[in-house]
DNA sequence: ATCGATTTTTAGGTGGGCCTAATTTTTTTA
DNA sequence: TAAAAAAATTAGGCCCACCTAAAAATCGAT
């Protein structure tokens, strides 16, 4: 069975927002993450239950099956594999990448994709930080512990990013914060909920906002 | 302006059709070359036609314009990157290589193509010897020289193949016969043009249609 | 429980790219 | 040069992915 370059987009919108809920996904929040109209969602979404890809009943969301789920996994890994050849070999920025992957990621070839794999060093994350699944539909595990979330006197590594768009990657390109880049929570100020942090010997200030989108990994030293 | 997946094939179908004569491309040969219907090529020739890459009138078959010129080249240009990096990053054979890079042809961002290229190290043909547009649509000059046409005697480089289809190729492979190859034409039999060419110090002998399909450079010992 | 708001689906339409069948134009050949 | 053959176009329809507008189902508040 082969899979359109729009099935693949909305198997892969409906994974991620089935991420932390057991329920099915709405058909507002399909067109929403999708920038569609609800009675498109609601062809497609019937069309890919016909396929096998989800489980849906009229008025009641849709809900993937392991088909759909494996579809949605093989999209992301190429999506990230080819965000790290876009990155490491091209040395395009991180902020630059998203655009040309979305295209990339429906290039069909099981072995094209083991071999980008391979030939990249079979990274486990991409540049923004997010996992990529092996072959097996395997993610590996991550930290989602938000910078937001630490205490102070915790010494973190930054790992990841929540918001992915290019203007908050270029914020953080511009104030030299980095996959990697090591700090310490020196204070929480309680009224707004800003970061101070210190990196090597100076303190930075970061907004509640751009602490809840650091993924960060405490380090015990 | 944007072009479809379909319109940039059509466009590398005529650029090709349109080699070795100043004619317009007729509607049947390209119905032929798309594997579609000649009522398919016309509906698709209009469209072109309106969109400014073809000179067309009606019954008179169709003409690149400038424009059109540039986006058949950019794809070929695209194609044949992308063949580079399947054969020599992801050691793909090369007669494996076409069908993906038939797909990661139309993927739109000049920058990526560039990068490509210049990560493969400006490369001025693909892996079957067919030369590689640079970024202003510039082919370098390459040889037509066939195999066929050669006399007792010549000592030539193997330097591309006319035919591209995985068959030949693998043939070519199982004979050890590879882009810079090189051999001695020993004889040509006038009964069926099969060619007896010495490579190293052993002779193989290669019918007149194999040797169509290979072209040669000369060298000058 | 019912009314109103919201969500979701249905109905019907559009453009892209393709098809078959019929028709028209051009070319070939007798 | 007229008839036959070939080539090209038109007419009309299909499937995909999308849309708007209208109808139906569900949810929430009183």
């Amino acid at each position: 069975m082969s899979y359109s370059l729009s099935e693949e987009n909305y198997l892969k919108a409906i994974f991620f927002l089935s991420l932390g809920s057991s329920q099915g996904v709405s058909t507002t929040d399909i067109a929403s993450r999708m920038e569609t109209k609800a009675s498109s969602v609601t062809d497609m979404v019937r069309k890919l239950s016909d396929k096998g890809c989800l489980n849906y009943k009229k008025y009641q969301g849709a809900r993937l099956t392991e088909l759909g789920r494996e579809v949605a996994i093989r999209t992301i890994r190429k999506h990230r594999l080819w965000e790290v050849f876009l990155v490491e070999k091209l040395h395009f920025k991180w902020d630059e990448v998203h655009d040309i992957a979305e295209q990339l990621e429906h290039i069909k070839s099981g072995e094209l994709t083991d071999r980008l794999e391979s030939f990249l060093g079979f990274p486990k994350f991409d540049p923004h930080g997010d996992p990529i699944p092996n072959k097996h539909g395997q993610f590996p595990s991550h930290s989602t512990q938000e910078l937001s979330d630490c205490e102070p006197g915790d010494q973190v590594l930054i790992t990841g990013v929540k918001d992915t768009s290019p203007e908050f990657l270029q914020w953080l390109e511009r104030q030299e914060l980095h996959l990697g880049t090591g700090m310490i929570v020196r204070e929480i100020f309680p009224f707004d909920q800003s970061v101070v942090v210190a990196i090597g010997d100076s303190n930075k200030t970061l907004s509640q906002l751009v602490a809840q989108n650091l993924f960060v990994k405490k380090i015990t030293p």
